[in-house]
DNA sequence: AGCACGCCGACT
DNA sequence: GTCGGCGTGCTC
């Protein structure tokens, strides 16, 4: 038998080997096994039963060593590392390292426990001869004569206080055997798991929640690969609803995947969420998995999933490449979390992983969120995820009414700049009258501003990268920061011929004056990075503010986060589409998501809030230009950039990959980046590609392409440090919109 | 990755 | 001449 392996090795290509008749029928596609390669041992994972196609078949070597017994990789987690691969442009072997726990790799984190068992009782005149000649070993045979089971050789040295010679005596004559033993930490029953009983209690569900139930346990019955977008307001309950499928997966004899985002795994909600799993499905042991387990506990829970004996695994991004068997159902929770994805080669986005997988295991993919990502929003919209919708809280509190008010048309009534609307002009002025406090959000972001006309809210962006492009006034030109394009800035509106063009971008001094010019009265307060530059002002005026000292509060997003003040019942946001247009979707992203959570807040428990929302390109369409900015993102393994040079000469290829669906876009990419690097050295820089995916499945408009230019990395180093800096990258390299597994043939 | 092979300039 | 700095290609 001959087997295909992916080594792990630091390169990226299959090689060959003979399988030995002594591992035989136990190597099977997923196994971890180790491989000669040149002269010496590498792991890898078995890729492919079958025989070289150009290789000759005589010159094989042996496969080394099985090094466990069931194969480390499912089928699904093996395709998925392929498709990894691919679309994020790396060797298969890193995404298998990052995949396989170090632990499970060099089988270091097996803890082997030496175990004593009687063997062969003595007769009784033996016993009394030991007893004179050997008084210890004696002693130890009395104990461990009333053992039933083995037991720890080191806790029988360190009772009966022996040493290690006296058990060897005994274990020479054959009246004592030693056995190794895997030790089993117990990863799913640490000392949170228990005492949280009143929370396994199952809390009656409205009726949307037992719709959405009704509706995941429908998929879950299909038994096919689904994405389902589970968007439920904060307070709307949806952990219920995911345990309800959780328990339904179970019940199937499914396996189950709860992703959360590392910094919800406290001890307090694992310990929730597992008494809560471990109440609907009695006698299931739920796995915990994130960064911060020891080598000992992640491999246990490693090899529980692996083995089959736990099939519900609750972590962090990586908890995704669990060896959960019998893959039924995969749930993300707060799928819009930045957490998701990671930041270090290889970079991937977790939920996007996470939809893969499902989808490579024929599973239901669960997201959800009270505010989901735009891309998940997208693709529940165009109808490839299922969209279910809890727009209830439980405790039933009021959501705000949210305006959206277009500033052209304001701009038109006015006949004039206006910073403030009628509407939230009137709204602040009847709140003031309340005595009820509003917040101003002056939605302002780095100091990218783009060129707008006020007529018709065009926007002037980069014909290649259909993002928006940046005006520096300093020299009138609009620049693209994806790839260096420029040209003068227009004098006019290119679409409506309009003069009133102009860069955008208010400061909150401005939003203050016209708030003093309407509510003269009211005391405002301005915090914003300038005014803020102390630590302690910025405490001082939200103390202010929470005490009724301030009606007008005017800031930038500095006063987004954690704003919880129970008199506000008015927001406004001003400028809700700078940042939509500025060239970094996913900050436009960050503010709709603001945009939601500052109107979850807006409000009193008696009363809806109101949010009043200023914007010239009016909410549907701004999230519709947004998606467009999406560009074919920077996929890439990092940039190889390694300071250790030694002989042998390093030679390194500098690639990045570039993916998207426009191989046009993708070339232009790789020709600036190509052009940049030729700058910084002076000297000739060789582009070659495109080279398509290796995967042939994927559709020829998914199909990656990979272009590559390779330059000597002597000189590179340094100057690619310094392009790094002043290149604006794009914020997230993994995240592409496009991420479509469901037309994914 | 790590190692061998083979190229070219400057020396035991 | 050959030694070693360095680029290139291969590993079943």
């Amino acid at each position: 038998m001959y087997v295909g392996v992916h080594p792990l090795a630091g390169f990226d290509k299959v090689l060959h080997y003979r399988v030995p008749e002594s591992l035989g029928a136990a190597v099977v596609v997923g196994s971890l096994v180790r491989v000669p390669i040149v002269n010496r041992l590498h792991l890898g994972i078995v890729g492919e039963i079958g025989a070289p196609k150009d290789f000759p078949v005589e010159k094989l070597k042996n496969v080394a060593q099985l090094v466990q017994p069931f194969p480390a990789l499912t089928p699904d987690l093996l395709s998925l590392a392929k498709w990894m691969a691919a679309y994020y442009a790396c060797g298969i072997d890193t995404i298998i390292e990052t995949m396989l726990p170090a632990a499970v790799r060099n089988d270091a984190g097996l803890k082997i426990e030496k175990m004593l068992v009687m063997a062969e009782k003595l007769p009784e005149a033996e016993l009394e001869k030991l007893t004179k000649r050997a008084p210890q070993q004696a002693k130890l045979y009395r104990f461990m004569v009333q053992q039933f089971k083995p037991v720890k050789k080191s806790l029988v040295l360190t009772r009966l206080d022996l040493t290690a010679a006296v058990v060897a005596a005994l274990v020479k004559r054959g009246v004592l055997r030693e056995e190794a033993r895997r030790v089993e930490r117990v990863a799913y029953a640490d000392e949170w798991g228990s005492g949280e009983v009143v929370a396994a209690m199952p809390p009656l569900l409205n009726p949307q929640q037992r719709a959405a139930g009704e509706a995941l346990a429908a998929s879950l019955k299909a038994d096919k690969f689904g994405v389902t977008l589970l968007h439920g307001v904060t307070g709307s309950g949806k952990t219920e609803v995911y345990l309800h499928a959780v328990h339904d997966a179970l019940a199937a004899g499914g396996g189950v995947i709860f992703l959360v985002p590392e910094v919800a795994l406290t001890p307090q909600t694992v310990a929730r969420l597992r008494g809560r799993l471990e109440a609907i499905a009695p006698g299931q042991k739920t796995v915990v998995w994130h960064s911060h387990l020891s080598e000992g506990e992640r491999i246990d829970g490693w090899h529980a999933l692996a083995s089959g004996e736990a099939r519900v695994v609750v972590g962090a991004r990586s908890a995704i490449f669990a060896p959960v068997q019998n893959l039924r159902l995969v749930v993300v929770d707060e799928e819009h979390e930045p957490a998701y994805k990671q930041d270090e080669t290889p970079r991937y986005h977790g939920r996007d992983v996470a939809v893969m997988r499902a989808k490579l295991a024929g599973a239901l993919c669960v997201l959800g969120s009270a505010t989901p990502s735009l891309e998940s929003f997208a693709n529940a919209e165009a109808g490839k995820y299922q969209l279910l919708q809890l727009t209830q809280r439980v405790d039933d509190r009021k959501l705000p009414h949210i305006n959206v008010v277009d500033m052209k048309i304001e701009i038109m009534n006015s006949r004039g700049m206006t910073t403030l609307s009628r509407k939230l002009v009137n709204a602040m002025q009847s709140r003031f009258e309340k005595r009820e406090q509003t917040i101003l959000f002056i939605n302002r972001r780095g100091y990218s501003s783009s060129m707008m006309c006020t007529d018709c809210g065009h926007v002037e962006e980069c014909e290649h990268c259909s993002i928006t492009m940046t005006y520096h006034r300093s020299d009138e030109r609009l620049r693209c920061h994806l790839c260096g394009a420029e040209r003068p800035a227009p004098m006019s509106c290119p679409k409506c011929r309009s003069v009133k063009i102009r860069w955008r971008g208010l400061g909150t001094q401005r939003v203050e004056e016209a708030v003093r010019r309407v509510v003269p009265r009211a005391r405002i307060e301005r915090m914003d990075a300038d005014t803020m530059s102390k630590k302690h002002l910025f405490r001082q005026v939200l103390g202010d503010f929470r005490a009724g000292k301030i009606d007008v509060l005017v800031g930038t997003q500095m006063i987004g986060k954690g704003l919880d003040f129970p008199n506000v019942t008015l927001v406004g946001l001003i400028d809700a589409d700078i940042s939509m247009h500025i060239p970094d979707f996913r900050a436009n992203e960050r503010t709709f998501q603001l945009l939601v959570q500052v109107a979850g807040r807006a409000g009193r428990g008696d009363r809806a809030g109101e949010v009043v929302v200023q914007t010239f390109t009016p909410q549907a369409e701004a999230i519709q230009f947004s998606r467009q900015a999406d560009f074919a993102g920077f996929a890439a393994s990092e940039l190889k950039m390694r300071k250790d040079f030694r002989y042998p000469p390093y030679r390194h290829l500098i690639h990045h990959g570039f993916r998207g669906p426009n191989p046009e876009k993708l070339q232009f990419f790789a020709e600036q980046w190509a052009k940049r690097v030729e700058a910084a050295l002076g000297d000739k820089v060789e582009l070659r590609g495109p080279s398509p995916s290796p995967i042939e499945k994927i559709k020829d408009e998914y199909r990656w392409q990979l272009w590559y230019f390779t330059a000597q990395v002597t000189k590179v180093v340094a100057e690619l440090t310094k392009l790094r800096a002043d290149f604006t990258w794009p914020d997230d390299v993994t995240q592409v919109l496009d991420v479509d597994p469901m037309n994914m043939t």
